[in-house]
This record gives C-alpha cells, structure tokens and sequence, in this order.
DNA sequence: CCCTGATTCGC
DNA sequence: GCGAATCAGG
C-alpha cells in the first residue's frame, strides 16, 4: 500500500493550516501530524504564506541569518583569536534620583531595583530575570555594599580551613 | 538547556 | 518544493 514518505497531502495542509492557525507551535503540530520535523512544519507554513501569526512590535521577528560564509578551504585553519571586548566587571546600578518613598526605610524589607539606595545592602534575591527581583535593602556597612549579614556571607575569610589537611600527594 | 519561529541553501 | 542546519531570541 501507500508507504511512500507522508509528503504534504491535502488532507494534512489543511490539518497545518488548521492548527497553525489555532497557534499551536511548530513542534506542536509537528508531533500532531506525525513523520515531520518541526523544521519541516515552519518551511511548509512559510511557503504557505502563513507565517507570522503574531506581529511583533518593530518587526523584530526572532532569528535572523545574516550571512554564513561557507569558509574558504584553502586558506589555513588559524585561530580566530576573536576579540572579547567583555567588560571585566559588572557595574551595579544605582537610581540617580530618590526613590518612591524615600526618607523612612523598612529595616528588613527587600527593594526593587529603583528603591535601591547608597547605603542599601545590594545583597540579590531572586531571579534578576523575573519581576520579583529584589536587593536586600538592609542598611549597609559603610564602604561596603552589603549588609552586616551578606557581608560575612560574601567576604568569607579563609580561615577555618587548615585543619584536617589531608595527604593530598607526595611529600 | 529548554523552547520559539526565521532564514538559507543543497537537494 | 522540501527540510536540515543554523541562526536569533525568550
């Protein structure tokens, strides 16, 4: 019978179309039609004309692909040696003017990012990459950026640590 | 690392 | 026309 490769038959355009539409995924669809990739599903529903359910502000449609290069293959497999201009340290923010409710300070209470003060411990809680994101908040020690607390918690010495020094190798 | 869609290009 | 590979981004 028909065991040929299920191309795009009518029936499972429709079915594409159909669930496309209804916004489910690619990967989605993919696994609902069965025997294609989702790869598959976004070149079928790009040649379709359906792409772009959702039109993002900007048009700043995910992925773009600029330019490969295939690379030459004469020249020399050197090193990239690509420059990395990354910044050796991260800069911790600190709102320039006053904050919503400025003067009275909770003790123990954690700020966003805009109630963040000088003397407020910067001590992270949470997921910066969620909206619960706050710092400590605590008065901090003068100098320092953290709290009492976060302090030791930060700046451990090393002490405490000599003891039960263990055979490691030669000797 | 998981996911999303977009794009390119050899087939 | 097809879709894997590759990309950018959440």
């Amino acid at each position: 019978m028909m065991d040929a490769g299920p191309s795009w038959t009518k029936e499972r355009v429709e079915l594409l179309k159909r669930l496309w539409s209804d916004g489910h995924s690619a990967s989605q669809i993919a696994a609902e039609i069965g025997g294609v990739s989702r790869n598959a599903v976004i070149g079928k529903v790009h040649r379709l004309g359906l792409a772009g359910r959702v039109t993002k502000p900007n048009g700043a449609q995910a992925g773009r692909r600029p330019r490969p290069e295939p690379e030459s293959p004469v020249s020399v497999g050197g090193t990239p040696s690509v420059v990395a201009p990354a910044p050796p340290a991260l800069a911790l923010i600190q709102p320039a003017s006053a904050p919503p409710s400025a003067v009275a300070l909770p003790e123990s209470s954690r700020v966003t990012i805009m109630e963040l003060r000088d003397f407020m411990c910067r001590w992270p809680m949470g997921d910066p990459s969620t909206p619960d994101f706050r710092f400590c908040g605590d008065r901090a020690i003068t100098g320092l950026p953290y709290c009492t607390h976060h302090s030791r918690i930060a700046y451990q010495p090393a002490a405490e640590r000599k003891r039960d020094r263990k055979v490691v190798g030669f000797r």
